[in-house]
RNA sequence: GUGGGCGUAGCUCAAUAGGUAGAGCUCCUGAUUGUGGUUCAGGUGGUUGGGGGUUCAAGUCCCCUCGCUCACCCCA
């Protein structure tokens, strides 16, 4: 018989590695709280539609990496392969143009994607993510940027550099998409299958090839800064000087396009080592039309999302180390008549005190206990036969110290607990 | 979707020119009846990813298939 497996491309956390998702959804929520952002959670289900009209058709998301399907009804529905349309729908169906603008909202949630899987890149990802509605200015850039990485050093990343660049409002990339396709047009037949289909349909994604004969060709072509309206290049200028005033590194990469239709203006990502060739944690812009595109007002938004999986992957140690999981104390009975029931009894008086606790309850010899205890490093066992059980006490012994005494039951949370403290000081 | 690498115990790996599967770690038990983590002894655990073929004999050779992994592509 074959073993049922997890599907391809989603995997199971198990303990050790759910802990440290824990943490830092925790860092999230107290970062991103401190910059006035509230939780919002959408469904993982969507209708389909929602995302051809807000990602777009021509992006490789929606034309080829959706789980798309029929509900029982006929409709098409699919699992979320991101969120910002979904947080730009939520936006359009509950009025938050009726809340005090603008709206910052963040999410934590898993997306779907049908890609093959490799180092960095899941069918069944986490992403973190965060979307400022209703502000047009460059502020709203910036602190949003000062906000990501006052969240990544607070893991201790060092040394990381946003990647920033301006893809322009609709009229630009209108005016410049036209441009590099008169540029790009003679050359067809020595473009990749891939480019001549973007150059029908959206030909600044070309800029962001790799190979090497389009790259050359590219080298001559027409840029996007010089197609930029007098008021993209204001707000990009103003985005440069705030993040300069608030000392955030940045390059600027003309070629960064993102693969999402929706980007207007700013476009950033931030890329970490160790990751082999999925090297981006991070990546967002601006979309001052897709509220409008949703059926909203004309609304301008910016928002990033963060690859959890990615981003724990490279996880300084110095910050897992900070948050080790909390060891227990263990409480072994010894040789009686009742003694899972008194373990618990004693465990459950110790958690009343906070301390973490657990039974051993297997009723098995003495020496198992203590094993246990030390498989699950715990800071100390307490131990309770025939003896401490006439005289109303424990025998408490310190696992550091290798140290131990018999204290009074009710003492014993007491002493447990300035023990703790003093080894922690 | 395309290409490379790899599938032997829960994990990491062995198995001479095809000869009937083994080690370390983990887990469990024990080392004079109430003391762990070290040490020692023993034990559990595999239809060698699956199917077919060649052969007296296949983990080993051939074919198919599934899975894992890395890269392209794309993106987080």
């Amino acid at each position: 018989m074959n073993q049922i497996r997890n599907v391809k491309g989603t995997r199971d956390l198990l303990e050790d590695s759910s802990a440290l998702w824990n943490v830092v959804e925790q860092h999230v929520r107290a970062t991103f709280n401190l910059y006035g952002f509230g939780e919002i959670r959408t469904p993982i289900l969507e209708d389909t539609s929602l995302f051809v009209r807000g990602v777009g058709e021509s992006s490789d998301i929606v034309g080829k990496e959706m789980y798309t399907f029929p509900d029982r009804k006929g409709r098409s529905l699919c699992l979320r392969p991101e969120s910002t349309a979904a947080v730009a729908r939520a936006y359009v169906q509950h009025r938050l143009q009726d809340q005090p603008q603008p709206v910052r909202l963040y999410y934590i949630g898993p997306q779907f994607r049908y890609e093959r899987p490799q180092k960095g890149r899941y069918r069944q990802f986490q992403q973190i993510g965060a979307e400022v509605i209703g502000d047009a200015g460059p502020e709203s850039d910036a602190e949003l940027l000062v906000m990501l990485l006052r969240f990544l050093e607070g893991m201790d990343f060092e040394g990381l550099v946003v990647r920033l660049n301006t893809v322009g409002d609709i009229e630009s990339r209108n005016r410049f998409g036209a441009a590099l396709r008169d540029y790009l047009e003679p050359h067809r037949a020595s473009l990749s299958e891939d480019s001549q289909r973007r150059l029908d349909t959206n030909p600044l994604r070309i800029l962001d090839t790799k190979a090497p004969a389009e790259r050359a060709l590219l080298e001559g072509a027409p840029e996007l800064s010089e197609f930029l309206t007098s008021d993209c290049r204001e707000h990009f200028a103003g985005v440069r000087r705030l993040l300069d005033r608030f000392g955030v590194r940045y390059e600027i990469e003309p070629d960064l396009v993102r693969g999402l239709d929706y980007y207007t203006r700013t476009v950033f990502e931030i890329a970490a080592t160790g990751l082999g060739a999925q090297d981006s944690i991070l990546g967002g812009g601006r979309y001052d039309g897709l509220i409008e595109q949703l059926g909203g007002a004309e609304t301008p938004g910016i928002g990033f999302a963060i690859g959890q999986d990615r981003l724990i992957d490279v996880l300084p140690q110095s910050f897992k180390d900070r948050h080790q999981r909390q060891r227990p104390v263990v409480v072994v009975p010894i040789g009686l008549e009742q003694g899972a029931d008194i373990a618990l009894d004693i465990a459950e008086q110790l958690r009343t005190a906070g301390i973490h606790s657990v039974a051993e309850l297997s009723g098995k010899s003495m020496k198992a206990g203590m094993r246990l205890a030390s498989k699950l490093e715990a800071i100390g066992v307490v131990l309770i036969g025939e003896d401490e059980l006439a005289a109303g006490t424990v025998t408490y012994k310190n696992f550091a110290s290798r140290e131990q005494s018999s204290v009074d039951r009710k003492d014993l949370a007491q002493i447990i607990t300035t023990s703790i403290n003093r080894s922690t000081d």
